[in-house]
DNA sequence: CCTACCGATCGGTAGG
DNA sequence: CCTACCGATCGGTAGG
């Protein structure tokens, strides 16, 4: 039997197993992510792994949620002091580009993965994937208004449109990688956006 | 106890067990594709359904091939007298997006999901689906090199990149299709092919 | 945080 | 094509 752990502990506990939850949705998904393979990893009874969150949905959620906070960690926090506009703009995109190119999750971006695994179903995390993805959408449509506002995009774009081809290189990229291993794609996912978004 | 069937008759079941598999894995993906699950729609024991193919990896096999025929059918076959380079590059890609707005399957395109599902694997599961992508990618870029040779497409076109521009306004439209239910993606995509093939 | 357990379901087999 | 079964694993609970 483990000695109790302090409430300290036990938060890093949680976190643990929500860091490795992420990395086996990554490869897996979130229903290859099951309480009996974290209970292994994690050299912890189930009960023990389960005790943390109640239920399997809850741990899927923290895992949504710890994805959505590396993204943000990766992406537009590195890029927080770029100027507004198109450096902005383009600055955000090679920190994504970056982001998935560096493989930081062994099976490539999360919410790519997890949309596809649950865009058929209803219910919480499907809803909770769905707006994480619209909340970094509408992210990426102000930086558009903003770029055509300061008149470095041209005042006849249509921000929705823009979004919807910058998520296709995206998804294009992660799928290159993580299916063909292409190294290529990187430089592909570039020469687009840099069409998309000039020189 | 049921009556011992033809060989045409068993054939007809074999087939209409794996039409049915392809739209519940078009679903929940091919390991959502369970042997008591098919059996229990198909009306029949698991160990009739199991009995036509041996394990579940042959079933999952059968349903892969059947989704490259579909998409053969719905796709190339459909375009296949319209005359070679631009024209025909772009019916096939026209054809592409009308399949995908039709949603012939419940759930969406079944490569884009199995490559997700699949992409962290080993395995003939796995490499019969980045074969059938392959085979096609190998086909867009026959259609686009005809196009550059017949003065169509600028001289200066690099088929790889379009192959991969036309792949990523593919998987962003069944993405928003199947995501958000995002009926304006069809007409965001053909503006995007617009774009890259001209008017 | 553990052991010990629950009913359900998984892929698959034996035998007919 | 069926019934009857196998061991393994699923999510989850009781009790400590």
């Amino acid at each position: 039997m483990s000695p109790r752990k302090s409430v300290v502990e036990a938060r890093q506990t949680r976190q643990r197993i929500i860091d490795r939850g992420l990395a086996i949705a990554s490869v897996d998904g979130l229903e290859g992510l099951t309480i009996g393979r974290l209970a292994t990893e994690m050299e912890m009874s189930k009960a023990g792994v389960l005790g943390h969150f109640g239920t399997k949905e809850s741990i899927q959620l923290a895992v949504v949620d710890a994805a959505a906070e590396m993204f943000a960690q990766e992406v537009p926090q590195r890029v927080r002091d770029v100027p507004p506009g198109l450096p902005h703009l383009r600055a955000v995109c090679e920190a994504w580009v970056s982001y998935l190119e560096r493989n930081i999750l062994p099976g490539g971006c999360f919410f790519t993965a997890a949309a596809a695994e649950f865009d058929g179903r209803g219910g919480p995390v499907r809803d909770a994937i769905a707006g994480m993805e619209a909340l970094w959408q509408r992210d990426l449509s102000i930086h558009i208004r903003r770029a055509v506002s300061l008149g470095d995009l041209p005042p006849d774009t249509d921000p929705d449109q823009l979004v919807y081809e910058l998520w296709a290189v995206m998804l294009a990229l992660n799928h290159f990688l993580q299916l063909n291993h292409d190294r290529s794609a990187p430089d592909r996912a570039r020469r687009t956006l840099h069409r998309l978004l000039g020189t």
